[in-house]
DNA sequence: AGCTATTAATAACC
DNA sequence: TGGTTATTAATAGCT
C-alpha cells in the first residue's frame, strides 16, 4: 500500500532528466553492531543528538525529569540531565542509597577506611582512659606500663600494635559481611536530605561552551529549555 | 509536495463509506507541557518506551553504553541502563569524582568524618609516640606528663581535650574550604580501580518482574539484548 | 555539515 | 493498558 504511494513519486517516468532520485534515501536497517568505522561514528552522533532531543521533549512536554549518560565507543562521556543531571543523579542516589548505587567502590574504601579509623581512634581513647585511671588510683606512682622494665614497655606497644592489626582484619570481614547483608537483604532506607547545601556549578549555562572543567566541558544545546549537556567534546 | 500524495490516498471520494479516514492520524504538536493529564499519561509512557528503545539501539549499533535515570510527573523512578546501569553510574563516578557528582551530601558527609577521625588518631598516635620517646630518653623516670602534679597531669587532659575540639573545628572548616576549591578547581582527577569487588544483584534477571528490592522492582523488557530496567511499577 | 527519500515513532482514536 | 491508522519526525545513504 504504502509502496504504491512512493512510486508515485516517481510514476512511470524512469528516464534520467531531474527527476531521478537524487539518493537512496533513509532504508532499513538491522540493528547491529555497525562494522564500517566511519559510519559508525556519524550514526553515534546522530542518534546521540537524537537520543538527546527526545529526552528533552519527554522532559517538556511531560514534567518528567531525566539524565542521561552516554559513553561513545572512544569513550568519550557525554551527560545530559533535566533540569540538571546532577540534581537527577542526586535524587536517585538518595532514593536507592541502600542499593549498589551507594556501594561504588570509592564508597566502600571511604566506609572501610572511616569505620577503621574510628576504632582505632577508640582503642587509642581507650588506652588514654586507662592511663588516666592509672594515674588517679597511685597518685605519684608509675602508670601501669611503666611498672615493668623498659624491655616490658615496649613489648607492651608491640603487643598493641598487633592487636591493633588483628582488629584491622576483623573490622574489614565485619565490614565485608555487613556489605553482604546490604545487598541481600536491602534495608535502612532513611531518607537523607538532599537539597542541603548542594549547589552546582557547571550549569545554567546559557549557549555553547561555557566553561572548561577539567576537560570536561558544558554546553547548553538549543534545546530551548535549561537542559543542560556536559560533554568532553563533539562527537 | 507530500500533502498530494497524501490526498491521493482518500482520492476524490469525499463520499462516506468505509474509505472515509479512520482518525485523524499523528498530528503535529508543539513541545510545551501537556495539559490533560491523561494523554499526558499516555504519552509519558509511549515517549519514555521510545526513548529507552533508541537509547537500546545507540548501544547495539555503535557499541555505546547508556544510562537513564528518569522520574515521572508522580515521581516514580525508571532507570535502564546497558550493559547495566551500575555499571554506567560506576564510570560515570569515576571518570568525575572530582566534581559535584561525588560530592552528594552523604559522600561529603563521609568524608568529613573520615578525614576528622584520621586527624584525630594521627594525634593520638603522636602522642603516644611522645609517651614512647620520653620513656626511653629517661628510662625508669616518669613521662613528661607525669612530672606535674595530678591536677596537672588532669589539666594536661583536659586541654588535649579542647584542643581536640578546637581542631575538629578547623579541620570542619579546612574540609569546607577544599570541597569549595573542588567546586571551583576542578582537579586531582586520580582514576581508582572500578572493577573491584563490585557485584550488582539487581541486574541479569530475563523477562519481567524478578527479584523485589525494597519496593523497587527489576524489570527486563523485551529488548532483545540484556538491557537492564530498573523500575518501581509500570506506568 | 546538508540534502532527500524513506523508515520509524507517535498523536488521535478505540 | 494495548491496538490501529494517518501523519510527522528521525535518519540512512549520498555529497
Amino acid at each position: 500500500m504504502s509502496s504504491s504511494i512512493t512510486n508515485t513519486n516517481n510514476g512511470g517516468n524512469n528516464d534520467n532528466h531531474n527527476t531521478r532520485k537524487k539518493t537512496k534515501g533513509r532504508q532499513k536497517i538491522e540493528i547491529k553492531k555497525l562494522q564500517n568505522k566511519s559510519s559508525l561514528q556519524v550514526t553515534f552522533s546522530k542518534r546521540r543528538t537524537g537520543l538527546f532531543s527526545k529526552a528533552m521533549e519527554l522532559c517538556i512536554l511531560c514534567g518528567a525529569e531525566v539524565g542521561i549518560i552516554v559513553f561513545s565507543p572512544n569513550g568519550k562521556i557525554f551527560v545530559v540531565g533535566h533540569p540538571d543531571f546532577d540534581i537527577i543523579l542526586n535524587r536517585y542516589l538518595g532514593e536507592n542509597q541502600y542499593d549498589q548505587a551507594m556501594t561504588v567502590p570509592l564508597v566502600q574504601q571511604y566506609n572501610r577506611e572511616y569505620e577503621e579509623a574510628l576504632i582505632e581512634l577508640e582503642m587509642e581513647k581507650k588506652r588514654g582512659k586507662i592511663i588516666e585511671e592509672e594515674k588517679e588510683k597511685n597518685n605519684g606512682g608509675r602508670a601501669w606500663w611503666e611498672e615493668s622494665t623498659d624491655d616490658m614497655g615496649i613489648e607492651e606497644l608491640e603487643e598493641y600494635v598487633k592487636a591493633l592489626k588483628n582488629l584491622r582484619s576483623k573490622v574489614e570481614s565485619r565490614v565485608n559481611e555487613m556489605m553482604m547483608n546490604e545487598y541481600l537483604i536491602p534495608n535502612n532506607i532513611n531518607t537523607m536530605n538532599q537539597e542541603d547545601g548542594f549547589r552546582n556549578i557547571v550549569s545554567s549555562s546559557n549557549n555553547e561552551e561555557i566553561s572548561a572543567n577539567g576537560g570536561c566541558t558544558v554546553v547548553d544545546f538549543d534545546f530551548g529549555e535549561n537542559f543542560s549537556i556536559i560533554h568532553n567534546s563533539n562527537e
